[in-house]
Order: structure tokens, then C-alpha cells, then sequence
DNA sequence: TAACCGTGGTT
DNA sequence: TAACCAAGGTT
């Protein structure tokens, strides 16, 4: 079934263009890009200035999100020259939407670049120096409009190329970009570069899926050596996430019967300063009795079984662990002043984010 | 190298 | 819902 070798190490170390029976496997990917191409609107010429524009456009975006704007800009500013005597005004309004909004800038910038030097640059090597143009963008219209022979590593070549090569580290390293380079290097027919860096980009758009790839439907399985080892979805490798920043609130509930102790809030609190909040405190570095003393003022003296985990809430970036324990707040109890009790319907008035309130709550045994 | 940049869709 | 992701580039 698999007639690669499941034992090289390296792309160049198992070269067969052929399989057995005798078929290109540059032709092969071709063929089936011809057969199954989407017929997307920067695909009806190879004009370097839509190229580019596509390319642009397409970073981080999504195919669908883009080609709306992409026609719009381009019945705007149908060329290079008309662009460059655009105002970014003018730019900015037709991105909006779009986001990465330095893209619409540096387009421009760029524009302006190429008429004032009397052409766009003829390769990547000169397309790479243009202001948002990097490595992916200048290989993807060099090879697409002038035919150049270079490798546009982007996000889709990267996973089809750890996958066919059962790549195990990091794709994004440099190591890993020049891996797979070298091994997406075998996949282009040097007549047409830029179709061949298309198909592979058409394959992981439609075939060779982040989840749940379609490798019955893919026409070139048979070189892949993820699918010949049963491992497709170990790839490609994917760095572990970064730990997110953790912080630990402290949360405490002053009771009384129904109703709960509420704290003004400090000035140099920003905008809510003066509001009612519950009282909770940053619970880094300083024990949680100095850390609410620091920000309601008074003495807090905390109940020793405070250290308790109760319970975790996660948010983006945040983690809240929300600690039990007695609290007793020691002179600023009193009614009035910087004090005061609420009910808990009351606590729903209060500009607290929710994840306060959340810790509040779980604290109090809500 | 890694964080950041925007938005919208998917799970 | 929170996390992840989508034809990356810049600092």
C-alpha cells in the first residue's frame, strides 16, 4: 500500500517523483487541481497587481470573508497606479472589516513604492522588500505571476507537508520551515510553480482538513506518510499553549443573614472609582488580608482555612481561584462610610465584571 | 523566538 | 462558552 520508506529521515532521503505505476507525482497533484479548483475571483488571471491583492487580503482571512472585499477594492482601484494616488482614507474605508488594518497601510505604502521605482519587482527576492510583503506573500505572486520557482509556505502547505512527511516538530521553527520547504520543493512541475504551490494550497483548504481530513478523497495519500503510519492527526505538530497568566483573586463574603458586606472603591481605581464593589483583592504576592487591607484600607484579619480551593474559574487569560475561609474586617465594618450592606438582588446593580461577581458567589456559597 | 495585530466562523 | 483557527507580517 505505502510504497514510501516509513524509515527516512529526510525529504531528499526518499525521492520517488513516481509511483509504481510509474506516475509523476508533481503531474499527479496537477491534475487533480485542475479537475477540483475552486473557481475563486483571483483565479481568472494572473495579473501581478490581483495577485498581490488577493495574497494580501487573504492573510489570516479566510476565502469567503475576503472575496467580497477583494472585488470591491479592485472595482475601486482597478491597478496599481490608481491605487497608489488613493488616500489611506479611501484604502481604510474599503478594508473596513476586514481587520489587521496595518495590511490596508502597508499596501499602500507599497503601491506607492512600485510606481515611484517604475514597476512591480519580476521576483521574490524583489517583492520580499515591499512593506507587507514577507516570505509566504512574495513566493505566492512570484511563482504565481512571473513563474518562479519557489516554495509559498503558508498555514494549509505547512500541515499537507508535516503530514505527507510525518514531520514531527514544529512547523513554524526555522528548522521545520526549511523541512518542509525542501519537501514541498518535490511537489512543484517547473512550468507551473504557481499552480503546483496552488494545489497543495487547494489540498489543505478542501482535503488535507486541520480535523477529520477527507484522505479517502486525496490524490496523493499514497505519499503520505502520516496516513501510511495511521497517525494523521498526531500532525501536524502543534506547540503546547503558551500557559496562560494565571492570578489569583481572593474573593471573600462578609454575611449577615441575607444581606453582604459591599466596599467603596479607592480612588486611582480608574473609572469605577467611588462605586460599591464586593471586596476582593489581588491575591499575589502579599497574604490576602494584606492585599484587601491595601485596597479597602482598615485591618483585615482572614480566617486561617482560607487557603482552601473552592472552586477555578477560567476566562481568556485568567484564572480565579476562589478561596474560602472566615473574614473579619476589624474597624471598617460599620455601616455607612466606606461600608455598607446590600442585599444580594443589589449585588446585580453592581459594575463588577462577572467573573468577580462569580468568585464572589461561589465564595459566599451561592 | 514570540507576542501582537482584527474579525468572523466553528466546535 | 472559551478556545481555536483562517492563503502572515512585523517587531
Amino acid at each position: 500500500m505505502c510504497h514510501i520508506d516509513p524509515m527516512a529521515k529526510t525529504p531528499s532521503a526518499r525521492p520517488e517523483k513516481r509511483n509504481p505505476r510509474g506516475e509523476n507525482k508533481a503531474a499527479l497533484l496537477l491534475a487533480w487541481y485542475e479537475r477540483v479548483k475552486r473557481p475563486l475571483p483571483w483565479r481568472q488571471s494572473d495579473d501581478p497587481y490581483r495577485v498581490w491583492l488577493s495574497e494580501v487580503m487573504l492573510q489570516q482571512t479566510r476565502v469567503e470573508t475576503a472575496i467580497p472585499y477583494y472585488e470591491r477594492f479592485l472595482e475601486a482601484f482597478p491597478s496599481v497606479d490608481s491605487l497608489a494616488r488613493a488616500s489611506e482614507d479611501q484604502v481604510l474605508a474599503l478594508w473596513s472589516g476586514l481587520g489587521y488594518y496595518r495590511r490596508a497601510r502597508m499596501l499602500l505604502a507599497a503601491a506607492r513604492d512600485v510606481v515611484r521605482s517604475g514597476g512591480f519587482p519580476k521576483t521574490a527576492e524583489g517583492w520580499r522588500r515591499l512593506p507587507g510583503v514577507g516570505r509566504y506573500t512574495a513566493a505566492a505572486v512570484a511563482s504565481i505571476a512571473y513563474h518562479e520557482k519557489v516554495v509559498a509556505l503558508d498555514g494549509n502547505l505547512e500541515r499537507v507537508l508535516a503530514r505527507l512527511e510525518a514531520y514531527p516538530r514544529n512547523p513554524k521553527s526555522a528548522a521545520g520551515r526549511r523541512f518542509l520547504t525542501r519537501a514541498a520543493d518535490s511537489w512543484l512541475n517547473p512550468e507551473r510553480p504557481g499552480d503546483s504551490n496552488q494545489a497543495l494550497m487547494e489540498l489543505g483548504a478542501t482535503v488535507c482538513l486541520p480535523r477529520d481530513p477527507l484522505c479517502q478523497q486525496c490524490p496523493i495519500a499514497e505519499w503520505c506518510l502520516a496516513r501510511c503510519r495511521r497517525r494523521v492527526d498526531d500532525y501536524p505538530y502543534r506547540a503546547p499553549a503558551a500557559a496562560k497568566e494565571a492570578r489569583s483573586l481572593v474573593a471573600v463574603c462578609v454575611r449577615k443573614g441575607a444581606q453582604f458586606l459591599l466596599f467603596r472603591r479607592g480612588p486611582g481605581s480608574g473609572l469605577l472609582a467611588g462605586t460599591w464593589e464586593l471586596p476582593w483583592a489581588e491575591n499575589d504576592d502579599t497574604s490576602p488580608a494584606k492585599a484587601l487591607a491595601q485596597r479597602y484600607g482598615g485591618a483585615w484579619r482572614v480566617g486561617k482555612n482560607i487557603g482552601t480551593i473552592r472552586h477555578t474559574i477560567t476566562s481568556r487569560n485568567l484564572l480565579v481561584a476562589v478561596r474560602e475561609g472566615e473574614v473579619e474586617a476589624l474597624g471598617v465594618v460599620a455601616e455607612g462610610g466606606d461600608a455598607r450592606w446590600a442585599s444580594l438582588a443589589e449585588l446585580d446593580e453592581l459594575p463588577h465584571s462577572s467573573l468577580v461577581r462569580k468568585a464572589f458567589l461561589a465564595a459566599a456559597g451561592c
